[in-house]
DNA sequence: GTCTAATCAGTCGTAAGAAA
DNA sequence: TTTCTTACGACTGATTAGAC
């Protein structure tokens, strides 16, 4: 039915789906409410002051959009049952529904997509901090140990130095063997995703910057 | 304030309006070419010439687009010299071709967005696995320092009650004094933007979820 | 059949700048 | 200054093509 338009005796048939366009009687248009009923002017009105405001495009009024909203709220998806029972409530046709819950679902993800977009940037933002707060706490950590490294081997020889009864020897030592620094090598691949260029504008307003 | 804009436009909206009603004629029907653009200032265009080949096409031919892509790609901002000469390039309505401009604005901010998202996250979840890496290393350290710190107390026991003497103290030791654990307080709020609910569903696909 | 994605266009609010 | 003009972005309704 939707698909019916691509020849050019389109006369007759317009004039039906285009029934749509100026039903007449639902969704007054909105910008103006004294409209006084547009009668099917559908040839250039010359006069300009009303010819276009009658094909204002229809919008919806306050009522049938909480309506909508209501269901889409309920449900995202559209079965034809509800669609039509909806469309018979509003005092719409039923494709008009339909197009309204697309058009909702569509701009939906996009508006949820914005959402997700900056809560994951400020929660990418809080995790690099504290990735920075750990590389430092790994640094001085690895500071200490070589600190105390060093002073165990001062100690060591100081009892070797001493006494030379090797009991008691460093058992709880044996992981401390070679390296002590350059653990897990992450000090090389850390920074390849920190996208320098997103610092720190908040909301979406850098987007404005490619716009 | 926001009555103003509609002299110059009721009349193309007109001509536009009248457009819809015929959408079957659409495809490419270039309405006139030579248009010597009477643009700036005209009220009421007396379309008495163009009133009825002013019914032009809904959907843009390939050319056109490709051409208004050209330019999109160059510039994504259309200053009137640009616009006009754009829609006299293509035979159509300056005001076509701002709105053509307009929508390709906001559906590429929308594509950037999705594009940016999608980056962000496999950002995101790179720097979750470096810090989960970095946590578990800054506990080994703190178990190794640990480890150490009874060490060095078994030790100085051991010189202390072998020998009294007192020289060479353990100076490069100020900084080990109390906590060696809990440094920076950062076990405890590590983990409140780790979105668990996107966990590792590539591309856009987890939006599905919610629709 | 409906759905999504892409597209076109109308409306509204607003902001920058020119004109009165 | 205020008012008028113009352009733009956000939102909205509608159409089309194509996947399923």
């Amino acid at each position: 039915m939707t698909t019916a338009m691509n020849d050019n005796k389109v006369d007759q048939d317009h004039l039906v789906l285009l029934s749509q366009l100026y039903p007449g009687v639902y969704t007054q248009m909105v910008p103006q409410q004294g409209e006084p009923k547009p009668r099917r002017r559908r040839k250039k009105n010359k006069g300009g002051e009303n010819g276009v405001t009658a094909a204002k495009k229809r919008k919806l009024s306050a009522d049938q959009v909480n309506l909508l909203e209501m269901n889409f709220g309920n449900e995202h998806k559209l079965e034809s049952e509800r669609k039509d029972r909806l469309a018979s409530e509003l005092g719409l046709d039923p494709r008009q529904v339909a197009v309204w819950f697309q058009n909702r679902r569509a701009r939906w993800k996009n508006k949820k997509l914005e959402e997700e977009y900056t809560k994951l940037k400020t929660a990418h933002e809080n995790i690099v901090v504290e990735k920075c707060h750990l590389e430092s706490e790994v640094l001085k950590l690895k500071e200490k140990l070589s600190e105390a490294e060093k002073e165990i081997q001062r100690l060591t020889e100081r009892v070797d130095g001493v006494s030379s009864n090797s009991c008691s020897p460093t058992l709880s030592m044996e992981a401390m063997d070679a390296p002590f620094l350059g653990e897990f090598g992450m000090e090389g691949y850390g920074d390849i995703f920190y996208m320098p260029e997103t610092n720190y504008i908040h909301g979406m307003e850098w987007f404005n910057q490619y716009m």
